[in-house]
RNA sequence: GCCGAAGUGGCGGAAUGGUAGACGCGACAGUCUCAAAAACUGUUGGGGGGCAACCCCCGUGUCGGUUCGAAUCCGACCUUCGGCACCA
């Protein structure tokens, strides 16, 4: 009797043979083209969902493959392991984040052992290590040392009940605080920035990429580049040191249309330009909206506020006066942080204008315009009108020659304007990397020096129930001396995003022993770029944009020699279950541990790459995945069970071979699109056919273990334990995973014979068998005399025959 | 509002200009069994006709169009999901 299929003990026994021959190591070869495969490193949370395995497994097969194909495949795993659950755990629960993250990582790496990948572990990076976050450090200091890093004062959420600094991850909702749901409001805060929008152009180009159009078109929208013109509007009041203030616009041929003037309530201006008399009540205003909320400012369709300072500005074209407004709508951050207000022409501006009755001027008109008023703002392109010399022209030419006189006169010039801001990388936080810097009240800003690095997290933080900093009032942390002249200084006490650990660790995974230098140049070299990188979407802005712009900036410093850091970016979809994304925090998390204990690992990779196309996702479906159990117990059958030769039939040998061959080609361009669903179909077609081959036995012994052969090899990445069983039991020399994959053969994929469907006016009407060889004026023929079609061509007229190759006959016939 | 993706049996999905529903789940029927489960075999989009082998009509979110032929291409719309959102 034969043994029945127990993955349990097949998976645990191959896990631990090919740990104990090392099978899985990667080493540099020259000789060899490489790849590297990499996959998003999952954060810290404690347990490996499903959906963690829907990016992961995939993936692994993916590399497995290429390792097959005979690349020497780098596909490394780590952890992610700063950020704020940690530091939540040791709040509530009195755990410290240190030792909160490492069991989790114990746990995290015993479940992606069970799932049979090829990670191999000597390479593994957590970026919560001091000999990690050192060079996260040593990173820090460079982009200070090249003037990419600085400090300036920004707004952080802040929450007025906890008195304390808030994460953006920490305001939930409509922007409320996530312990106690006070609203949240801004407050200012010296913090440390990197100048990533010095990159912004850079980031723009996407041209050597291959990526999905839609992360480059986020990754576009979030750079928001705008051309348009800067123009300075004439200030009229004298003796406030500024004769001028610039504004940015995209339209400067909509200049005549200015009514009125727009700062934002934040430009350093204000108070300047605010008449005594508009004091009291701009005052008011800007406490107002200091006291709104980030959400509050920014919701849509709120009506527009704001309040007139008594001052003007002239327009330096038409030389008119026009009133100055402060508004909230009006950013500080973005442009100049002030607006000539065109009511007719911008749909913002024509709001503002109808709430505080503000003058409208049509100046350019749209199509087939008769000069009554606008009833809505019109910004399309039009001729000019109500524009001086400049009426009449079309408003793109318009355009040109405003932006010729502005520059002519030197009161203004075009410009490019980026909705892209500085990368704020200061985290008022304990679990993460500290930012290496010294504060000295003689020599001021000092930062650490290389030799001093890293600068250690202290163990004895205290973890306040009010979330407050740790480090601030860690006085052993805090007290240190100045580098430069030893007198006793302050350490900076924010920490670095965590999305500074995560924009290089892919670097490290090439030589994470490397003990005096981040990493091994030559190593990275040898590696880098990354050939594949597979994660979720949900990066598409953050993780991804931050890790290219680090690696430009380590381009320009020398420490690289290439610029982008991940050639081909893939996004797989999001698992499903019970109608949302799967997640702790809302509680449907399915573990894979059951299923790996109870099906097999095999099993659930199957499963995962089953459901459907992989940049898709699906629902998870508890039923779903028995299916690809019974079909791995049906192959399991197959191929353990004796074949009993009975005749040898030449027909039914060259059929297997085509049936062989047809699998191998389906199966390798399926992996290749990443199309593992379909992928496993055309091996379960297989495996069904050998079942009907086995049964009827008429094929030679020899074909047989040829074609069982090629199927495990087929089957290796995807059920790489029960391959490789299979393997070994049929007498092949381990491993099967060190097996090149196999290469299909033309001639013998190629059909014999081929369904030519024959429709009338495309409708299907017959099918026939016939030789693939058959000619057009055969095929044609053949479909004329069939006594089905007959019936439905009598008596009519023939008026064209279509043929298609191999496919279809369409008789087009009409009434006579 | 803008940008992007997707709508196909009871369900997951296949087919990206040429046989709609591959492969799998579920369901139903059968074999085995005292019985049940498991396993195996068969049937399974809807409607209609025939004793039958079979045959006909309809059918890929909706409405139009292009084409000999459309799930696939084009136009308009509807729904769902993701992202961005007062960026001048």
């Amino acid at each position: 009797m034969a043994q029945k299929y127990d993955p349990r003990e097949i998976e645990k026994r191959w896990q631990q043979r090919w740990a104990a021959d090392h099978i899985y190591e990667v080493k540099e070869d020259s000789s060899r083209p490489k790849f590297y495969a990499l996959t998003m490193f999952p954060y810290t949370s404690g347990d490996l969902h499903i959906g963690h395995w829907y990016a992961m497994a995939p993936s692994d097969v993916y590399a497995r493959f290429k390792r097959m194909q005979g690349y020497n495949v780098l596909h490394p795993m780590g952890f992610d392991a700063f950020g704020l659950p940690a530091e939540n755990a040791a709040i509530s629960r009195g755990i410290h984040p240190y030792e909160w993250t490492m069991r989790n990582i114990e746990n995290m790496r015993r479940q992606l052992r069970s799932m049979g990948a090829i990670y191999d572990w000597n390479r593994e990076v957590v970026t919560c290590l001091p000999e990690y976050y050192k060079w996260t450090q040593w990173f820090f200091l460079k982009f200070y040392h090249a003037g990419l890093a600085y400090r300036a004062k920004a707004p952080v959420n802040w929450c007025p009940r906890c008195q304390t600094v808030l994460a953006n991850e920490q305001v939930v909702g409509e922007g409320f605080c996530e312990r106690c749901s006070t609203p949240v409001t801004k407050k200012d805060l010296e913090q440390w920035f990197f100048r990533i929008t010095k990159y912004a152009e850079e980031l723009l180009d996407h041209s050597r990429l291959d990526w999905p159009e839609r992360i480059k078109i986020m990754q576009k929208n979030w750079v928001g580049k705008s051309e348009g013109a800067e123009i300075s509007f004439w200030l009229e009041r004298q003796g406030i040191g500024q004769k001028e203030i610039r504004v940015f616009t995209t339209r400067p041929d909509t200049i005549f249309g200015v009514t009125f003037f727009l700062l934002a309530p934040e430009h350093p201006l204000v108070s300047q330009l605010t008449a005594p008399q508009h004091k009291a009540e701009v005052d008011e205003y800007i406490a107002w909206c200091r006291r709104q909320t980030e959400y509050e400012r920014v919701a849509l369709g709120r009506e527009k506020t704001g309040v007139f300072l008594g001052s003007y500005v002239v327009n330096p074209l038409s030389g008119e006066r026009v009133p100055i407004w402060i508004t909230d709508y009006v950013l500080p951050s973005y442009g100049t942080g002030a607006v000539m207000a065109v009511p007719a022409h911008d749909e913002r501006d024509l709001e503002f204008a109808r709430k505080f009755k503000l003058p409208v001027r049509t100046v350019i008109a749209p199509p087939g315009w008769t000069g009554e008023e606008l009833t809505e703002a019109y910004t399309g392109s039009g001729t000019m009108v109500n524009s001086e010399e400049f009426s009449g022209l079309p408003s793109e030419q318009g355009y040109e020659a405003i932006c010729a006189l502005l520059e002519k006169k030197g009161w203004g010039k075009r410009t490019v304007v980026y909705r892209l801001r500085d990368w704020l990388i200061s985290r008022q936080r304990y679990w993460g990397a500290p930012i290496p810097i010294i504060y000295c009240d003689k020599c001021g800003i000092v930062p650490v020096p290389e030799k001093d690095l890293p600068v250690l997290l202290p163990p004895d933080a205290e973890f306040r129930p009010t979330g407050e900093s740790p480090l601030k009032y860690c006085s052993s942390f805090v007290n240190t001396t100045c580098p430069k002249c030893s007198r006793p200084a302050r350490r900076e006490t924010d920490t670095m995003d965590t999305f500074m650990c995560s924009s290089w660790y892919f670097l490290r995974y090439t030589s994470p022993e490397t003990r005096d230098a981040p990493f091994d140049a030559a190593r990275i070299r040898y590696w880098l770029p990354v050939d594949l990188y597979t994660g979720g979407a949900e990066h598409a802005v953050m993780h991804l944009f931050y890790a290219r712009f680090f690696i430009k900036a380590l381009k320009d410093m020398g420490l690289v020699d290439f610029d982008e850091p991940f050639s081909r970016l893939f996004n797989q979809g999001t698992i499903i279950y019970r109608g949302d994304k799967m997640s702790k925090s809302r509680g449907n998390v399915i573990a894979p541990d059951e299923y790996v204990a109870k099906l097999g690992a095999d099993a659930v990779r199957g499963y995962l790459m089953f459901i459907g196309p992989w940049e898709l996702g699906g629902e998870w479906n508890d039923r779903g995945i028995v299916g690809i159990s019974r079909w791995l117990n049906r192959v399991w059958i197959l191929v353990t069970t004796e074949y009993a030769s009975h005749t040898v039939d030449p027909d039914a040998e060259r059929e297997l071979l085509r049936s062989m061959h047809k699998t191998i080609k389906e199966v390798t361009g399926d992996i290749e699109k990443f199309r593992f669903n379909t992928m496993l179909s055309s091996l379960m077609e297989f495996s069904n056919y050998l079942s009907k081959v086995k049964e009827s036995g008429v094929v030679s012994d020899s074909l047989w273990r040829e074609a069982i052969s090629y199927f495990l090899l087929l089957l290796a990445p995807t059920a790489p334990h029960l391959a490789e069983e299979l393997w070994d039991r049929t007498g092949h020399p381990y491993s099967i995973h060190d097996q090149p994959w196999p290469e299909y053969d033309k001639e013998l994929a190629k059909e014999e014979e081929i369904t030519l469907v024959i429709q009338v006016n495309g409708k299907l009407r017959d099918k026939v068998l016939v030789p693939v060889s058959i000619s057009e004026a055969e095929a044609k023929e053949l479909a004329l005399s069939r006594e089905r079609v007959k019936a439905y061509i009598d008596g009519k007229k023939l008026t064209r025959v279509i043929y298609v190759p191999k496919r279809v006959v369409n008789i087009v016939v009409a009434p006579m």
